[in-house]
RNA sequence: GCUGGCGUAGCUCAAUGGCAGAGCAAUGGUUUUGUAAACCAUAGGUUGAAGGUUCGACUCCUUUCGCCAGCUCCA
C-alpha cells in the first residue's frame, strides 16, 4: 500500500512540475521525489516563487487533473534523452551520470521527466493533493552547488486523509515547545544574550532539575562514576584531542595572558585526563564515567531551533573504558539503559541507525569491522530493528543513533553510542593486561538523553505541555473560592507542603471559573478546591487534568491518589 | 552559512506614504464569587537597530541583528 502512495505522490510531483512549466516555461527542473509526507520537486527559476504562486500552481495542477491525462512510460537511447532534455541542464547532468545505455522517461499531457517511475495510470487518479511551502535547497544537497527552489505539497488517497493531514499538522503547531515554553513559563532565549542561549525560568529549571536527578540516580544505579571537568581548557587539549582541527569553526576560543582557552564543545577530554590520571589495570575495566557536561557549539546561525539546536547545552554524557572484548556487553547494557529511560519519560516510537566507516576514517579496518559487528550484535541480541548508514559514521569510529520523534513527525537525535578508536590513541592512553603489556581501551562515547536542553523540547511537544505528575513543576494548587476560606486553604497547602508535594496557593481576587481556566491552560494536574461546604465539612472539593470535576473528598484521598501517580511511573 | 518570508505594547494582531490602535495580560478600584474568561478605570511604544529617499516613513530603499519554513550540518 504504501509502494501506491508513493507513486501517486511522486506521480502528483509530475502534476505539479507539468503545472509549473506551463505557468513559468523558463524554469529549470530539478528532481521531484515522493517523501515520507508527501513530495517536492525543485525548480531553477530566476526569480522567486511567492507564496500566491502556490494557489496558481494548484488551479493548474487540477486542470491537468481534470483532463485525466495518461501517464506513459518509454525507454530511449541515452543519446536521444540528451537531446530531448537538452535545454535541462540538471537532467543532462542526470543522464550523463548514469551509467546505462537506454534511460527510462515519462510523459503525460506535454511533460515530459526523467524518472524511473512507478507512476499511477493517469492524472485523473489524484484526488487530494495540496501544496505546502517553498523553500530553497542545494542542487543535490551539497552546498556548494546553486540553490534551487523547492516546493513541497503531499497528497493522499482520500480528501479524508488529506483534511486529517492538515488537522495534524495544525495540532503539532499548537504543541511546539517554543510556544509552549513561553505559554508555561518553562525558558526564554534572548537576542540580546545571544542566540541559541537558554534561560531556564523557575518551572522549567524545575523540570529540568527533576529529569537530571533522575538520570544521576539511574547512572550511579548502573554502575557509572560521576566525573565533573572545568569548561574552559587550554588549547593545547583541544590540539591533542583533534577538535582543534576538525572541529574549531564551531568553537569559542579566546586569549588570556598570552595563553590560549576553548570553552569545552564536549567533554571526552576531561574524561581522557581523569583516566590517565593514574596507572590502570585490565581489572578496572569497564570504567564508565558520566557527566552532565555542559558544553558550547558555535552552530550556523541557520540551524537554531528552540530548544532543540541551541548553541549551550548539557550532555548527559559517559564514556566507557574498555577491553574490545568487552564492548559488546557494554553496548547491550547502554541500549538497555537508553530503553528503559525512554519508558519512563514515556516515549514509545523510535527509530535506531546503525552508521558505518565513512571514506576518510583512522584505525585499523579490522578493528572497525570487529566493533561494527559488535555493535550490530548487541542491536540483534536485542531484538532491535534498525537502519545502516552506509558511511555515516564519525571518523574514529563506527556509533548507533537512536532518534526519537517529535510532535511534527521530525526525528531528533537523542541516544547514540559511538566507538571511539582516535582518543585512546591521541591521549596515549593504556591499560596493564593480565601479561603485564600496556595496551589500549577502547572508549565508548554515549548518551542517553542526549542534550537536556532537547530532551525537555521533546518531551514539551511529546506530552503538549502536560507533563506526567512526577514532572509536573506544579503539582497541585489550592483554590479558596472566597476570602472566608482562605485559612482553611492555607491548612490544606501547608498540609500538601509537607508530603513533598509541589504545591501552589491562588489567593487572588478572582472568579473561580477564572482560576481554573488559567490552571486548565497551565495543564497542572491537580485543582483543590476549597468553599464553605468544604470548610465546614473537613472536606476538599478535587479537579484533575483530562477528568474534570472529580468531586468532594477527604484530603487523605487526595494524597493516597498523588502518591500512588507519583511512584507509578516505574 | 545558504534560499525565501517575517520583525508594531509582555502576548495575539490592526494601521499600505498623512494624528501608531484593539483584545488579553499588568496596575488601581468595584465585586466575595461553586468547576474553562465579572465590571470600571489607568498605564503601557525611539514600530528590532543604523543609515537613506520624502514636506511627511510602521509603510519605500540600503546595511545589520534576530525570528520562521526549508537546505546543509547536528546532541
Amino acid at each position: 500500500m504504501a509502494k501506491d502512495l508513493d507513486a501517486l505522490r511522486h506521480s502528483c510531483s509530475h502534476v505539479m512540475a507539468g503545472a509549473v512549466k506551463r505557468l513559468f516555461p523558463k524554469v529549470k527542473l530539478g528532481i521531484g521525489p515522493a517523501i515520507e509526507d508527501g513530495f517536492y520537486y525543485d525548480f531553477d527559476k530566476e526569480d522567486s516563487f511567492v507564496p500566491e504562486d502556490l494557489a496558481k500552481i494548484e488551479k493548474e495542477m487540477q486542470k491537468i487533473i481534470k483532463q485525466e491525462q495518461e501517464f506513459k512510460k518509454e525507454e530511449i537511447a541515452k543519446k536521444d534523452a540528451l537531446e530531448l532534455f537538452k535545454k535541462e541542464s540538471y537532467k543532462i547532468e542526470l543522464i550523463n551520470n548514469l551509467d546505462v545505455k537506454t534511460v527510462s522517461i515519462y510523459r503525460h499531457g506535454e511533460f515530459v521527466d526523467l524518472c524511473k517511475g512507478p507512476h499511477v495510470k493517469s492524472t485523473g487518479e489524484i484526488k487530494a493533493f495540496k501544496l505546502l511551502s517553498i523553500a530553497g535547497a542545494y542542487w543535490h544537497g551539497i552546498e556548494t552547488n546553486p540553490m534551487l527552489q523547492r516546493i513541497y505539497g503531499t497528497c493522499f488517497e482520500s480528501k479524508k486523509e488529506l483534511d486529517s493531514f492538515i488537522k495534524f499538522r495544525e495540532e503539532a503547531k499548537k504543541r511546539d515547545h517554543r510556544r509552549l515554553g513561553k505559554d508555561l513559563d518553562l525558558f526564554s532565549i534572548h537576542d540580546e544574550a545571544g542566540p541559541g542561549l537558554v534561560f531556564y525560568h523557575p518551572k522549567g529549571a524545575l523540570l529540568r532539575m527533576l529529569i537530571e536527578d533522575y538520570v544521576k540516580k539511574e547512572h550511579l544505579r548502573r554502575g557509572y562514576q560521576l566525573v565533573m571537568g572545568p569548561h574552559i581548557l587550554k588549547s593545547d587539549i583541544w590540539i591533542t584531542s583533534g577538535h582543534y582541527e576538525y572541529y574549531k569553526e564551531n568553537m569559542y576560543i579566546f586569549k588570556v595572558d598570552k595563553e590560549e582557552y576553548a570553552i569545552k564543545p564536549m567533554n571526552c577530554p576531561a574524561h581522557m585526563l581523569i583516566y590517565k590520571s593514574k596507572v590502570r589495570s585490565y581489572r578496572d575495566l569497564p570504567m564508565r564515567y558520566f557527566e552532565l557536561g555542559n558544553v558550547h557549539r558555535r552552530e550556523k546561525s541557520g540551524v537554531l531551533h528552540g530548544l532543540l539546536r541551541v548553541r549551550g547545552f548539557t550532555q548527559d554524557d559517559a564514556h566507557i573504558f574498555c577491553l574490545p572484548s568487552q564492548v559488546e556487553e557494554e553496548i547491550k547494557l547502554v541500549i538497555d539503559f537508553v530503553m528503559d529511560t525512554m519508558k519512563v519519560f514515556g516515549f514509545s516510537d523510535y527509530k535506531i541507525g546503525l552508521s558505518t566507516r565513512p571514506e576518510k576514517f583512522i584505525g585499523d579496518p579490522k578493528i572497525w569491522d570487529k566493533a561494527t559487528d559488535a555493535l550490530k550484535g548487541a542491536l540483534s541480541s536485542k531484538g532491535m530493528e534498525y537502519e545502516i548508514n552506509e558511511g555515516e559514521g564519525a571518523f574514529y569510529g563506527p556509533k548507533i543513533d537512536i532518534m526519537v520523534k517529535d510532535a511534527l513527525a521530525r526525528s531528533w537525535q537523542c541516544a547514540t553510542v559511538q566507538c571511539d578508536f582516535a582518543l585512546p590513541e591521541r591521549f596515549g592512553l593504556t591499560y596493564t593486561s593480565k601479561d603485564g603489556k600496556k595496551e589500549r581501551p577502547v572508549i565508548l562515547h554515549r548518551v542517553i538523553l542526549g542534550s537536556v536542553e532537547r530532551f525537555i523540547g521533546t518531551l514539551i511537544e511529546h506530552y503538549a505541555g502536560a507533563f506526567p505528575l512526577w514532572l509536573s513543576p506544579v503539582q497541585a494548587v489550592v483554590i479558596p473560592i472566597t476570602d472566608r476560606s482562605h485559612d482553611y486553604a492555607e491548612e490544606i497547602f501547608n498540609t500538601l507542603q509537607k508530603e513533598n508535594i509541589r504545591v501552589e496557593i491562588d489567593k487572588r481576587n478572582e472568579k473561580l471559573q477564572y482560576k481554573i481556566r488559567e490552571q486548565e491552560l497551565q495543564k497542572t494536574p491537580y485543582m483543590i478546591i476549597v468553599g464553605d461546604k468544604e470548610k465546614e465539612a473537613g472536606t476538599v472539593s478535587l479537579r484533575a487534568r483530562k477528568e474534570g470535576n472529580v468531586g468532594v473528598v477527604k484530603i487523605e484521598e487526595v494524597l493516597g491518589r498523588i502518591r500512588e501517580e507519583i511512584t507509578d511511573r516505574k
